[in-house]
DNA sequence: GGGCTCACG
DNA sequence: GACGTACGTGAGCCCG
């Protein structure tokens, strides 16, 4: 039915309903596994009761649920305040929301959502397209800032107290008629969005002054005309602030509407598609109740998994769990057409979430073509869907045809993409980062730009979030932990060393057992891990520390960093001839040729034929030839030792770095694409890879100038912001040291200070060696300081070091006892938690001997480290909104330094926002007793920004 | 593939 | 009384 006069349409405020029914319910949590579902059931029984009231003459034709989609909206460019004290979202909660609009579908009823816009303003345009085809309007919301909309056709229903809302309603709530709300509310501002308003004007006093001078403009224009003093000057003083209010609470009638008007008509109800999803959700009173109303019978309730049999019950084994259902190859499928892949897609929308897995042909996303993807819905129901597998073993006389029996690739890639990126649709993923960048590249007719998977869960870091220092995160790990089950290796397929071949090379016969495993996998730990979060309470760890990153970090590795190839090359070369030098003079030395890179052969030189003191043997029976070692003997005079160490200086340079960055320079982008690795480090720290971009020599001068090679695009600037002493804050925050917290808040030089107060030595010329070994006893309590490490790392004898500890720990007690309180902890739980509630596990904490050492001072560090982790995450994922619009892009991490690129004329704009983001990311999780100070630089290249 | 060495925070 | 020790990483090289 085309939409027109007569037509009725109702839009319902969908977050408005789903807070209503998580306040009004008590916590609810779904039997079989825990997940929190009473706002669901709420808003399940609200939609039901709409739905059956929905009858008569007055009765809807058309309907929407509208929701809102992010927090973030064109409001925040306007202010960047709108909203900002809204309080966090219960923990409870957030998973419910996509389940809210899988609800919303099962019921038949359109569902709408539109990134950047609040549903208020989707609601407006919705609601001026129908006025202006000459329909009626009913808004189904208790929402003020809706009222501007009544009138002419429009009118707004409060589900609370059932109570139509026409232009009188208006007029007795604002004092004016709906035209000039916005006026109202301008002037009123609103504190529950933070719109400011005039202060101290509220909406009485508003309405007064609207309805004397006509509108807003009026008023403003001529605000030296009212008479009381004091409501004339916040008039004239705040006038912009209260223009500004104006368009934060006007709404947007011309939102681009994803469904036209007809497509809201009324469907009927389908019986097996909405059974089908409160069956799942385990409704059962609700189930019943919309069974009997629909006329159908009610379906046999799910069985909590445990209670099914298990078929791997082998005596003497490992016990029973009840997620160990057997894995069955059989059954997985093989998708080789487009009907087969609808009736997938019709299942993955049934369910509302989908295992995904892709194969490719490299390990490294930025090459990587795509071979074929894997889908899972439930445990043991999974599929594989090839699209590039080739014919014959890949060697030399291969050819490069495509097997028969698969899609093209862009049929099903289109045909997935609006599974991939159906906001109502979860994608579950092991590692989703990978994934997502594989997407993400992939084009053709109708993905032009990519495709972009979200929502998405992850069970790696939902592995990490929960179990970090137990063990690794990998999939074949966590199969075999939590699942029992080894999954096919993926050398059985591909062989290993010089003969592998590539995924695209494995008949996809084979490939389909494996590929389909893995997201059956997938999807099976995803069903464990979820309602296990909430246990071990690491959901907020999670969802704010965790997932956000996986976009943050692609986009990074997607970036890439240019490095100027010929600037390594040249330093290469000169490298090498500096080293074939020092190699002369080395062999000269040792009467004799040998290979200097051979720690083996080099201490045999030193200690045996040279016979120089010092010869130490390690447990491996060879000598230990150690930088420290090298450079006692050189301090001794020997020259031997201090060839070497400037031979190895310029070696490491070499091959790690001018010679080995050139081989990661893409062939395409020109640039190096680093992987982050976000479970590589048990602390929370992300670690960098292929290659590793967070160890670029900068101690050095002649290291240093390899950032010279890692340089801005033309017109463009490398700007790096980098956090100034974050551990040694924490720690002062943390372990609540009050001098170490008033140096930083007075900005005193922390190494100073701290020497100043253990050797009582004013801080005004100060000895540069004294406040050395301040700042090494810093870093040494930040370890878990010993009297042998700082020894070493002073090189002053053991005692010496002993008393400069004893002195620290007299002077400043609150370090001790914060020690001997978190290795207290770790030993009572197994486990330390940062600030912002990182668990790191200590498993090996109640060992005995050295283990014991190790274990006790890592964690010491880890929540320090840790936390210092946290805030930098924190400041990445809020990092994209803060510089939206800017020229600019985040290239790299470097655990305190965030490296930008950025237009020229941008450089200072972008440092102002992104050293605010940095300096505020501990907040409002955290209050710090400290403040975070964030230094920051900019240039041509690397070594000039840093 | 383990051990050594060394680059970073 | 001796043991061996600063925390967290990744990569290249040697050598068995």
């Amino acid at each position: 039915m085309t939409f027109s006069k007569g037509c009725h349409l109702h839009l319902i405020d969908g977050s408005a309903f789903i807070f209503r029914a998580y306040h009004a319910l008590p916590p609810l949590t779904r039997k079989s596994d825990g997940i929190p579902v009473g706002a669901v059931a709420g808003f399940c029984n609200m939609l039901f009761r709409y739905v059956a009231n929905n009858s008569g003459a007055d009765a809807a034709t058309h309907v929407a649920v509208i929701f809102d989609f992010s927090s973030k909206t064109f409001r925040n460019e306007i202010y960047d305040q709108y909203k900002a004290n809204r309080p966090e979202l219960p923990e409870d909660l957030k998973p419910q929301f996509p389940l809210t609009r899988e609800a919303t579908r099962a019921f038949n009823i359109a569902c709408i959502e539109t990134d950047g816009y609040e549903a208020d303003d989707i609601i407006a345009s919705y609601a001026c397209r129908a006025r202006e085809a000459g329909g009626r309007v009913t808004i189904i919301s208790s929402d003020k800032d809706l009222m501007q909309l009544v009138g002419d056709g429009v009118e707004m229903l409060d589900p609370m107290k059932n109570k139509r809302i026409g232009r009188d309603e208006v007029l007795e709530k604002f004092g004016v008629y709906p035209e000039r709300v916005v006026d109202v509310q301008a002037l009123a501002g609103d504190s529950v969005d933070n719109v400011p308003g005039a202060p101290g004007i509220g909406i009485k006093t508003a309405a007064l002054l609207i309805n004397e001078f006509g509108d807003l403009e009026t008023l403003l224009e001529r605000a030296s005309e009212i008479p009381q003093p004091k409501r004339r000057q916040v008039l004239l003083e705040h006038s912009e602030q209260i223009r500004m209010s104006k368009r934060l609470v006007e709404l947007d009638c011309d939102t681009p509407l994803t469904e036209t008007l007809d497509e809201l008509e009324i469907q009927p109800s389908d019986p097996e598609k909405l059974m089908h999803f409160l069956n799942l959700m385990e409704f059962r009173t609700l189930t019943k109740r919309v069974a009997d109303s629909l006329g159908v019978a009610p379906p046999v309730p799910v069985e909590p998994i445990a209670s099914l049999p298990h078929a791997e019950d082998t005596p003497g084994g490992t016990p029973p769990e009840p997620e160990r259902l057997p894995f069955d190859h059989a059954r997985y499928e093989c998708i080789r057409d487009a009907a087969t892949l609808a009736r997938w897609i019709d299942a993955i929308q049934a369910r509302g979430h989908v295992a995904v897995d892709t194969e490719t042909t490299s390990l490294d996303e930025m090459q990587a073509d795509l071979v074929g993807i894997s889908l899972c819905v439930e445990p043991g129901r999974a599929a594989y869907l090839p699209i590039c597998h080739r014919e014959g073993g890949g060697d030399l006389f291969a050819s490069d045809k495509l097997c028969d029996g698969q899609m093209p690739a862009e049929q099903a890639l289109a045909m997935l993409k609006p599974v991939l990126e159906d906001p109502a649709i979860l994608k579950i993923g092991q590692n989703m980062k990978y994934d997502a960048k594989i997407f993400a590249r992939q084009r053709g007719e109708g993905y032009a730009d990519g495709i972009v998977v979200e929502p998405y869960d992850d069970t790696m870091l939902m592995s990490y979030a929960m179990y970090s220092g137990l063990h690794n995160h990998g999939m074949d790990e966590l199969a075999d932990r939590y699942l029992g089950h080894t999954p096919i290796p993926i050398k059985s397929l591909l062989g290993s060393g010089k003969g592998a071949t590539t995924f695209d090379r494995v008949p996809i016969d084979e490939a389909v057992k494996y590929a389909a495993e893995d997201a059956d996998v997938t999807l099976r730990l995803w069903q464990l891990f979820k309602p296990k979060l909430h246990q071990v309470q690491v959901t907020t760890v999670y969802e704010t520390l965790e997932r956000p990153l996986v976009a943050v970090l692609a986009r990074m590795e997607m970036a890439g960093v240019l490095v100027d190839r010929d600037t390594l090359s040249r330093m290469s070369n000169a490298f090498a001839q500096k080293m074939a030098g020092l190699e002369a003079e080395i062999h000269e030395l040792a009467g004799g040729s040998f290979n200097v890179g051979s720690p083996k052969q080099l201490g045999e030189i030193l200690f045996d034929r040279l016979g120089l003191p010092g010869g130490v043997k390690g447990k491996t029976g060879a000598y230990a030839t150690g930088a420290d070692v090298l450079e006692d003997l050189a301090a001794e005079g020997a020259e031997l030792p201090a060839r070497v160490l400037d031979w190895r200086q310029l070696s490491k340079l070499k091959s790690t770095y001018t010679d080995a960055l050139q081989t990661h320079i893409h062939p395409e982008t020109g640039r190096v694409h680093t992987s982050y690795s976000i479970t590589g480090a048990n602390t929370g720290r992300i670690a960098s890879t292929d290659p590793n971009l967070q160890n670029i020599p900068v101690r050095t001068e002649e290291g240093r100038r390899i950032r010279e090679a890692f340089v801005a695009a033309p017109g463009k600037r490398l700007v790096s912001l980098d956090y100034s002493q974050i551990e040694l804050r924490i720690l002062a925050h943390v372990a609540d040291i009050p001098a170490l917290k008033e140096a930083f808040r007075e900005g005193i030089d922390i190494h100073a200070m701290t020497a100043s107060q253990m050797f009582n030595v004013p801080l005004e010329g100060m000895d540069p060696s004294v406040r050395r070994q301040a700042k090494a006893i810093n870093f040494g309590v930040i370890y878990g300081i010993s009297g042998f490490g700082l020894a070493r790392n002073l090189r002053i004898p053991r005692a010496e070091a002993q008393a400069f500890i004893d002195t620290y720990f007299a002077r400043f007690p609150g370090i001790r006892e914060y020690m001997d309180a978190t290795v207290a902890y770790a030993k009572e739980h197994g486990f330390v938690q940062t600030l912002f509630g990182r668990k790191i596990h200590t498993p090996e904490i109640n060992s005995r001997g050295p283990t014991a050492g190790f274990a006790r001072r890592a964690a010491i560090n880890a929540p320090i480290q840790g936390a210092a982790a946290d805030i930098i995450r924190r400041a990445m994922i809020r990092m994209p909104a803060a510089i939206e619009g800017l020229p600019a892009k985040m290239l790299l991490q470097v655990h305190d330094e965030l490296l930008f690129e950025v237009a020229e004329d941008a450089v200072d704009t972008l440092i102002t926002r992104a050293r605010e983001v940095m300096e505020a990311a501990a907040d409002p999780a955290v209050r710090l007793d400290v403040p975070l100070v964030v230094d920051a630089g900019h240039g041509m290249n690397w070594a000039e920004a840093h």
